[in-house]
RNA sequence: AAUACGAGUUGUCUUAUCGCGCCGGCCUUCGGGCAGGUGAGGAAAGUCCGGGCAGCGCAGAGCGCCAUACUUCCUAACGGGAAGGCAGCCGACUGGCGACGGUCGGCUGACAGACAGGGCAACAGAAAAUAUACCGCCAGUGGUUGACUGCCUGAGUGAUAGAAUGAUUGAAUAAACUUAUUUAGAGCAUUCUAUCACUCAGGCAGUCAACCACUGGUAAGGGCGAACCGGUGGGGUAAGAGCCCACCGCCCGGCGGGUGACCGACGGGGCACGGUAACCCUUAUGGGCUGAAAGACCAAAUAAGCGUCGGACGCGCGGCUGCUCGUCGCCAGCAGCCCGGUUUCGGCCGGGUGAAAACCGACGCGGGUAGGUCGAACGAGGUGGUAGGUGACUAUCAUCCCAGAUAAAUGAUAAGACGGCUGGCUUUGCGGCUGGUCGACAGAACCCGGCUUAUAGAUUCGUAUUGCAU
């Protein structure tokens, strides 16, 4: 499939936002996994479309804009260049997610190597 | 050449793979696809000033609040900038006995007003705001001490003169060498007297010095302080003092120069007028408030409301008069009308009459949520030339179009180059080969003009210092 990363791909709706950050909502799903915790919704009548997704970095922990943006694009690559995953060959077991929140979590700027690992495990677990 | 300081410029590059936003073009099964173009900064940062723009507010005036504060200019505007003035500091040269000044260069300055008014000033110090007098200096008075001078008294020493006594010596005489006597002279010693000198003691007087006390003069000097009532040199004085003089500084005056801040020489005044306005205050000037989450528009959903249509349900049953129709009654239609109670009025209640509304559905309007469009990318625009201006800047001509996202694009990865640091091998050396590591500060968000702050490295110019060469 092709590695291409649009604009449907990416979770823009306030409203959804909010469902997905809203404690306590049974229909969210979530774990953690170094250096991510994952936050994902799945709205059934969606079936086959590729999931939106929304990459956080925390602003507390990063003060400058430019580290920001940085992990952002490295995260942002490292599910462009992966989301394949998301469709093994042999089937998904489990209906796609249709909403996914990357929360990063870590402390400091990690390289590009270590978050796409990080990623394609993440992904699998999907 | 290096280093430091100041002013400026710049602030990594190339390729490959996979991607992203925007633009117009083509294709499209309307989901999108294709190729092309384009896509972060000097500070995009802080959000500290100013403006555009937008909404709201707004008769006029006053008070309050905030900001600004040497002058002139620049600018859309500014708390920004330019040029200039003044003050302070530094450097070089230079004049003067000195206080202090001159020229050039650099840096710094919230740089309006302290006779409009009120307030405040720790500690130290004698004294801190109508000055004062601690030490000191000077004069006078009194006392103490000392020194000197003069006089008086007493004592001592010495000298001179006189007298007395004593021995000695010379001469003469006598006697036996020696001795005796006489005599005069000389000096010596002692004593006394007188004079003089010196020393000591005492007294009196005077002068001087030191100390103490008091009275007065003084503010030169010392000392205190952030600051204390002009400074220097001389005269003057008991000591001193603008007390007097010259100069320096200050104040006042008109004159001249400058758009102005201010400057200049001249004349006058012996000199007063302390600091703080970053305490209140005064004066002058400016400021309406809120910010693009402003604001405008489109608009699924959806509440009230409105309109049209349809449906369903309910009401109709009181009285009188007249007219019409009618053979009369009954019936029907038309027209008109109120009645009672309370109340100041408006009006209210009940009844009556008439009308409307109330229910459901559909559609439309309305409204505006999700969402979208605009605001919002041609501008106080960039670059170059010409002209004006000391300059900030302005005018004009030519030329260019240069991010536009919106949970927010401008990237990720790899390789190489370049530069810095560093290790190894090699070379006399220049250097060569090879490995590692690092490549600043920092990410547009309505747009401009400034200010401030951050910034590895490279680089230009100027100044200073040092080294080397000539």
């Amino acid at each position: 499939m092709r590695q291409t990363f649009t604009k449907s791909e990416r979770l823009c709706s306030k409203k959804i936002l909010g469902e997905l950050f809203k404690k306590g909502s049974t229909a969210v799903g979530t774990f953690y996994l170094f250096p991510f915790r994952l936050l994902y919704l799945n709205e059934p009548e969606s079936a086959e479309a590729l999931p939106a997704i929304v990459i956080t970095v925390p602003k507390r922990q990063f003060k400058r804009a430019v580290d920001r943006n940085l992990i952002r694009r490295r995260v942002r690559e490292a599910y462009r260049l992966n989301k394949h995953l998301l469709f093994p060959p042999e089937g998904r077991s489990r209906p796609l997610p249709t909403h996914l929140a990357l929360l990063y979590t870590a402390k400091q700027i990690i390289s590009f190597e270590e978050i796409e690992k990080g990623m394609k495990l993440a992904l699998r677990k999907l």
